[in-house]
Parts: structure tokens; sequence; C-alpha cells
DNA sequence: ACCGCCGGGTGCC
DNA sequence: ACCGCCGGGTGCC
């Protein structure tokens, strides 16, 4: 049965992105490559080893424990209940103390000294995770059984098992009956009634279901918008709101809770209390229309709900009261509470919330919305607490709330928080995730298009946030949902299911209303137009490819390829530089030894290199865009605040969390204060040459303003030095032209969209976008071509990108032309996306691989990119 | 009796 | 704890 877990559906559902856990150890060769933007095409999936995940890990068997002192603890629990087992190192008595706390996180008691001694060597040295059940005896004064699960990786199995022999305890073998089940005990898992464990295949297609179009009548009753909103509502866009405001207002049971004689239960962990858990007001939005138009219609919906409320009136009420004006706006604020709603979202949406609320809401009706940007934020309590709407971003979040977590956002109770792009907090280690999940709230919002983008781990902050017990604590996750559903069983799916059921409205671009499509969109075309290199360029590219080629000759020769990954990637960001124009490929060879300051001044060129690159300016430890980028003696970027932590919390031996170097603080290297556009004057001092591809932008630039001079266009590149390459041409030829790149400050980006987006002749008819400049909100409808100068590795960067044009308001069919430079290491790049596009959309029996093959695989893809 | 046995005091880690 | 364990009291039959 276990066999299960080594399939491609398994693969598939624990997905390759970081989840949660607990050390940073498990950081692997796919954020590894992030760095360079390759994370998609490596095909990463963890390897085995490097990886402290607890979705691999097996149960090595079961042993009955007791749980003592009860007497002196408060914490209950019943029988059949789960209890968490916490190490407890400072204890007085016994170092290896080990608590016993049920689910609210109450003590228990304690493990048995005698028993806590082995444990806690298995437990600190992460050998298993050790689990607990309370068969029976709940009630006694003194003592009780517990039921105890050790589960953990295959290689650690012989360890634990001798380590506990050691000290007299013997594991009963892992049968059906105790393993199958995450439920807490026989009640829920009779015998006879064992689980039944689903095919490969039956679990990819129930997992892709999860986020379904879902028929329920509460989802697709509509509701007319606010008077207070100037523009019509789609009736989609009604249905949602419908929902949401049904949401808000549930006084309903969370999921899996019941109410039996006075006591609320909890049918997962069999946990009861008195006191009510709260009903979570609020849910997620998953709307992956959200990449074409999600980004207006949630800010629509929102408006919606926000004025809803802001009114304080019922939502029927408001709408038949057609004289809602400002007085009834008056009444609220002599009401106690909070009255304030903080929207999060990533810095690259901000400006399109501000550009939404005032588009559609009525001019006579005021809102007071504070954007809280920037280093002149007010951070006036008093102040902060009378608007009705809140903006900020989720670095803002996360640096205001620091290490203290003492920022005026966290002192505050908010009316609503809602988080935009919600996946951005699905690393539960990044402090962004922990800002936003230490907000308090009456109602809390997610909007994402991308609810889990590979595994059921990014749902975990999700539904943390959310409030959602038990789920706030990822050990009640685990065992009840993540864990079952992993190994297959199908009482923990229809869980899940019916989980994301209850608090999630989805639709997709082909979900219906009444029949119709929800979207009607003009038509996408995307042409690939080759490019040859002249002589010159290709002789630079030649030289360069070889001397990588033999470089990378020798990693293969000496097996060390791997260990070389960085200065492989390295080659091909070249490589692909040098398809653009041949001064972007600033030589950055590394050589021998070299002084202290020579040494720091190559970390920051390859810092910047990576960061101007624009190929992935991603931390890989809170996976989000790098704020106070540093660099490590290892030349891995990371943001300070980020890597500061791991060093802290892995002290004496810090290492790597990408290729486990020695790491100190006093090592890392700071970008020194930006002078991006001293050194864009730099290579300006150069003289300007043109390049093939330059010249076929330029060709088909002048074609079409011949045809129709009115055409917007964007041009897109991950290289922001290539784009200020192009501008010295598009000068010369008399365009006007604007741009956007992610460093823009805040004031800028939306002054070029504005002007960008402005249809008045004279207004600029290009924009200079770097690929990820954008979020998915990002509004560029005024552009009908677009043309991308160079691949990206991961094609949904791409479409995201030319989802930003392609979107609701777009009216006329969008042209998408792709530069490729023929025979080139671009080339291979598409044949790698398509292969692994195939591979995504076709049948999913691809087999499981073990390591070497996964080392192949990677091997073979860096291989066939510089065609050795 | 450097034992056994009795029965009171006592009780997590 | 209606247990185990500890350590003091005690001691032929």
């Amino acid at each position: 049965m276990l066999s299960f877990c080594r399939d491609s559906a398994w693969k598939y559902l624990q997905s390759t992105h970081l989840g949660g856990d607990r050390t940073y150890s498990h950081y692997t060769s796919r954020d590894f490559s992030s760095q360079f933007g390759l994370e998609d095409f490596l095909c990463t999936d963890d390897i085995p080893g490097t990886d402290e995940d607890t979705d691999s890990a097996v149960l090595f068997g079961t042993l009955r424990g007791n749980v003592v002192g009860l007497r002196y603890y408060t914490g209950v629990v019943n029988n059949n209940e789960m209890v968490a087992l916490q190490r407890e190192p400072n204890n007085l008595y016994d170092k290896n103390a080990v608590k016993v706390n049920n689910v609210n996180g109450n003590q228990v008691g304690h493990i048995k000294k005698e028993l806590a001694a082995p444990l806690a060597y298995i437990m600190d040295n992460k050998l298993a995770i050790v689990e607990g059940v309370v068969p029976y005896g709940a009630k006694n004064a003194f003592t009780m059984p517990v039921q105890m699960s050790f589960w953990g990786k295959e290689e650690n199995k012989q360890t634990v098992l001798d380590k506990l022999k050691m000290h007299g305890f013997k594991l009963a073998p892992p049968s059906k009956s105790n393993w199958v089940s995450g439920r807490a005990g026989p009640s829920y898992s009779a015998p006879g009634h064992a689980a039944v464990q689903m095919t490969t295949e039956q679990l990819k297609s129930e997992f892709d279901k999860l986020f379904e179009d879902l028929k329920e009548d509460d989802k697709t009753h509509e509701m007319e918008g606010a008077e207070a909103v100037g523009t019509p509502l789609l009736p989609h866009q009604k249905q949602a709101l419908a929902w949401m405001v049904s949401r808000e207002n549930s006084k309903e049971l969370p999921l899996f809770w019941e109410e039996k004689n006075s006591f609320y239960y909890n049918t997962l962990t069999n946990f009861a209390e008195k006191e009510r858990p709260e009903t979570v007001l609020g849910g997620i939005l998953a709307d992956d229309m959200g990449l074409v138009t999600m980004c207006s219609a949630l800010v629509n919906l929102n408006t919606e709900l926000l004025l809803f409320f802001f009114f304080s009136v019922v939502f029927v009420i408001s709408f038949q009261n057609k004289g809602l004006s400002v007085q009834s706006v008056k009444k609220n604020d002599s009401e106690e509470g909070p009255r304030t709603t903080l929207i999060i979202c990533p810095l690259s949406v901000l400006s399109n919330w501000i550009d939404q609320f005032e588009q559609h809401i009525r001019p006579d009706v005021h809102l007071n919305i504070y954007v809280y940007y920037g280093p002149d934020r007010s951070k006036d309590p008093a102040f902060l607490s009378k608007q009705d709407i809140i903006l900020t971003t989720y670095n803002i979040l996360a640096s205001d709330y620091g290490s203290r977590g003492d920022s005026v956002l966290h002192r505050l109770k908010w009316l609503r928080v809602v988080l935009d792009e919600g996946h951005t907090i699905r690393n539960p280690n990044a402090q962004q995730t922990k800002a936003a999940l230490n907000l308090e709230a009456q109602r809390r919002w997610i909007l994402t298009g991308t609810p889990i983008q590979n595994s059921l781990k990014d749902l975990w902050s999700l539904l943390s946030f959310l409030k959602l017990k038990p789920f706030t604590d990822r050990e009640w996750w685990h065992r009840t949902i993540q864990r079952p559903v992993m190994l297959g069983e199908q009482g923990a799916l229809r869980r899940l299911q019916a989980l994301i059921k209850n608090i999630t409205l989805r639709r997709t671009k082909t979900s219906k209303i009444k029949g119709k499509p929800v979207l009607e969109l003009p038509e996408r075309k995307i042409f690939i137009q080759h490019v040859t290199l002249t002589e010159e360029e290709r002789k630079i590219y030649q030289s360069v490819k070889n001397e990588g080629k033999a470089a990378i000759s020798r990693y293969f020769n000496e097996g060390t390829v791997l260990a070389h990954y960085a200065d492989v990637l390295g080659v091909v960001l070249r490589l692909r530089q040098l398809c653009c124009h041949p001064h972007l490929c600033t030589n950055t060879s590394s050589s021998s030894e070299s002084t202290p300051e020579e040494l720091r001044e190559k970390l920051v060129n390859k810092m910047k290199l990576i960061l101007s690159s624009g190929s992935d300016e991603e931390c890989a430890i809170c996976l989000d865009s790098l704020n106070l980028p540093v660099i490590t003696h290892c030349a891995h970027v990371f943001c300070k605040p980020c890597i500061c932590e791991v060093i802290q919390s892995e002290q004496p031996n810090a290492k790597c969390p990408l290729c486990r170097n020695e790491l100190r603080v006093e090592h890392l290297v700071e970008c020194p204060p930006e002078e991006s556009d001293s050194s864009i004057e730099k290579k300006g001092d150069r003289e300007w040459i043109s390049s093939s591809k330059i010249n076929a932008l330029m060709h088909a630039l002048i074609d079409l303003r011949k045809q129709n001079p009115a055409v917007k266009c964007l041009i897109v590149s991950q290289f922001t030095t290539f784009l200020s390459l192009i501008e010295t041409p598009l000068k010369e030829s008399g365009f006007v032209f604007t741009r956007l790149n992610g460093s823009m400050a805040q004031k800028k980006r939306v002054q070029a969209i504005q002007s960008f987006q402005d249809s008045q002749t004279g207004s600029p008819t290009i924009m200079l976008l770097s690929l990820k400049a954008g979020g998915v909100g990002l509004n560029l409808t005024a552009a009908s071509r677009v043309f991308l100068m160079d691949p990206a590795w991961n094609p949904a960067a791409e479409d995201q990108c030319f989802d930003r044009c392609h979107r609701l308001g777009q009216k006329q069919d969008v042209v998408i032309t792709k530069f490729i430079v023929k025979n080139s290491v671009e080339e291979n790049m598409l044949k790698i996306q398509k292969k692994k596009r195939e591979l995504a959309a076709g049948a999913f029996a691809a087999k499981k691989l073990t390591v070497s093959e996964v080392k192949q695989t990677k091997i073979n893809e860096i291989k066939s990119l510089i065609d050795l």
C-alpha cells in the first residue's frame, strides 16, 4: 500500500513547492534555481535527503505510553481525542520532558519520564514526528494512556527503533487500522470500515476538481450592487457578491464542528469545548479569471462589500433605500468596534486598487481611503482607525511587523482584512505570512487566482489566516487533512473537498452562468518570429557558448554538474543575454583566489546581475520579491531579514538554505545604495549599437505604425538593461514611449500606467515592460500588441504578462510576437517548455522517478540546453 | 535484622 | 492512587 506514495499522483500533490516545515534546511535546488528564473524548467522535485518534508514520512509503528501529572493541569481531553506531544527542554526537573497538549494547546500532562527519555532524543533530532491519541481513560485523575504514532523518513526508522529498544520500548508495527485514517480513534475508523485507497487517476482528478465550479444555490444567487457603486455589476460579480455577503453574515458553526449537549465537538480531532468555535466570516475568492479580469472584478466586489458594511445596513435594505447618502455614513461613526478594512496586496497591484476605487465609487459617496505606503506613512492609530479603507503591501506589512510584531497595523483591530494575491502567504516561514497571520480582524478574505499552486501545503497558511479551527495549528491540519489525503484516503479527500467548498468561491474562464460564459474576450494570437544573429553576434555567442560548454563538460566529467549549478545557470543566462544584445552580457567569469575587497566587489556584481537580469527577483526563503537584498559568500541572494532569521534560528552552525554552505551574518554583503540610473548611464557611455533582435523589433514597430499609428504595444523583456538599450532607437524613430520596471517607485508606476492607458493622440504608444514588473492586477488594456523580446522559463509568467492586456476591457484582438533567436539557447528553451507543457497536460502516468533519475533528468536538461 | 514484613505517607516532569 | 514506591518501625511462636 505504501508504494502508492511513490507514484506520480502523490508527487503531484506533494508538490515541488516549499511548504510548511519548521526548518529551513529543506530548501532544495528548486529554490536555488529560482534565483536564475529556472524554477519551472528544471522540474526540480525535492531531492530526498535535503528535504525535511513531513509528507515523505512513513509510519514506523505505534506505542502505548502514559500521560502523567494530569492533576496539575487544566487541559482536558476526550476519549479518542488527538493530542500534541511537545518537547519541553527547559523543564527544571527533566530536560527530556515531553508535554502533552490538547487540540486547543492546553497542557494535559507529561509523558512519563522513562518514555520521555528516548522520545526527547527522537524528537530533538527530528528522527520522527510523534503524534498521540488518548484511546480511553480521558477522565482519569492522575494518568491516562496515550497511543503514539511515529512518523518519519525510512532511513531514520532503524535509529528510532534502536533508541526505543535501548530504553526497553518496542513499536508495534504499522497496521492498516491505525495508519490509514487520519482520524483520532476507533470511533471514527471502525474496523471493516477501513478507508478505501484511490488510484492515482482518481486522486489527481479529484484534486483537480477541488476548486471546480460549485453549483450550490448560495453561490449562484445574484445580488444587486450597492447604490454607491458607480458601475453596473456583471452577473458573475453579483453572484460573488451574494456569496460574500452570506459568508460575512454566516451564523453557522464552522465545518467539522457539532454541538452536542452544550459542548462543541470537533469531529476531526474529537476535541470538545464549551466555547463556541468562531464562525469564519470570510473565505477565499479563487477566480482564475483573475488572470484576465479578476482584479477589476474583485475590486468591484470588494467595493460593494466595503460599502455594504460601511453603511452598516443589511445589503438588501441598502439597495432598496434609493436615497442612500452620506447621512447613512454618519450613522456608522457612532457605532462601536472597528470600522476599517485593511487591504494587503503586492505593490504591483496597489495602483489598481486605487484606480478601481476611483472608478467604481459614485462620486458623491465619500470613502476615506488611505494608502499606507512610503516613508511618510502615518503611524497614528487614531488617524488610521478613522479610515474606511487602508491599502498597503505585503512588504510594508512585513517590515513594520519586524521582529517584535508591534507595528501599528498589528495593534489595531480591523473590521476586515483582505489579502489580495493571497497565495503570497503560502510559505509559512515567510515574514509576510507571519505578519499577515497575526493581524486581528473580524472578517477575513483571501483573493487569489491560485489557491493551491502545486500543493496542498500551500493551503495551510490560507486556512490559518481565515482562523479556521483547528487548522490554525499546522499539526492538526497535517494530521487530519494533509497527510491522510496524501496517503490517498478517500474520507480525507472528501473532508478536504467539503472544506474547500465551504469557504471558497471559484469560477474559471470556462465557468458559465445560465449557459453563458462568464466572460467573453477578444482573440489572442501568438506568433513566433525567428531572428538570425549577425555574423559578429554569432561569433561572440559561439565563443561564450564554447567556453561555457567546455566548463560544463568538465563538470560532467568530474560528476560535479549539480554542485556547479550556479555556474551552469550563469552560462545559460549569459547566452540568453547574448541572444538579445551583446552589451547585456557583463562578463562575470569567476577567477581564482582574491582579496576580501575583490571578493566583495565580485559578490556585489553577481547580486546586481541577478537583480537586474529581471529573470527573477525572488527570495528563496519568503518567495517574494527581494526586500533589502543581500548576497552570501556562496553567492545566493536573499532578503536580509529572511536570511538573518535563518542564521539566528540555526545558530551556531547556520547553513545556506540553498547550498548548505556555512553562513555568517558578517559575511552577508548588502547591495550598495541604488545607483541603477547611473549604472544605466554608465552603460550609456558605451557607444550604442543595435542588435539583430532590436532590428527585428524596430522593423515590426515601424511597419505597425504605418498601418495604424494609434496601435499601442507592450515591449517585454526579462532584462531591464535590454529595455534601456531599446530606448535609443525608439527615440531615434520618434516613438513616444513609457516604461514600467519592478523597481520603480509607486508614483512613477502609476504615472507610467496612466499615461499609457490614455487614448489621446500624443500619448505613449509603447510601453517598455519588465516581465515581472506587474502582478496579476496590472491593467494595460490599451495595448493590443505585445512583443516578447526573450522567452521566459516559465510559460505561466509569459501568460500572466499577456493577460495584462488580454483581459476585461480589451476590445481588440491581441497579437503577441515572440522573438526567438535561431539555433540558440532560446530555441532549446522553447523545446523544453513545450515538453513540460505536454507533460503537465498529458496523461498523468509518468513513472515515479528515483533520486538518480531525477538527477539524470536535470542533467539531460542542462545538456540539451547547451547542445552537449 | 547487613534481613523480611507491615502499614503510613505519598504521588509529573 | 482500589496502585507502586519510599523509608521508618519493627521483629519467635
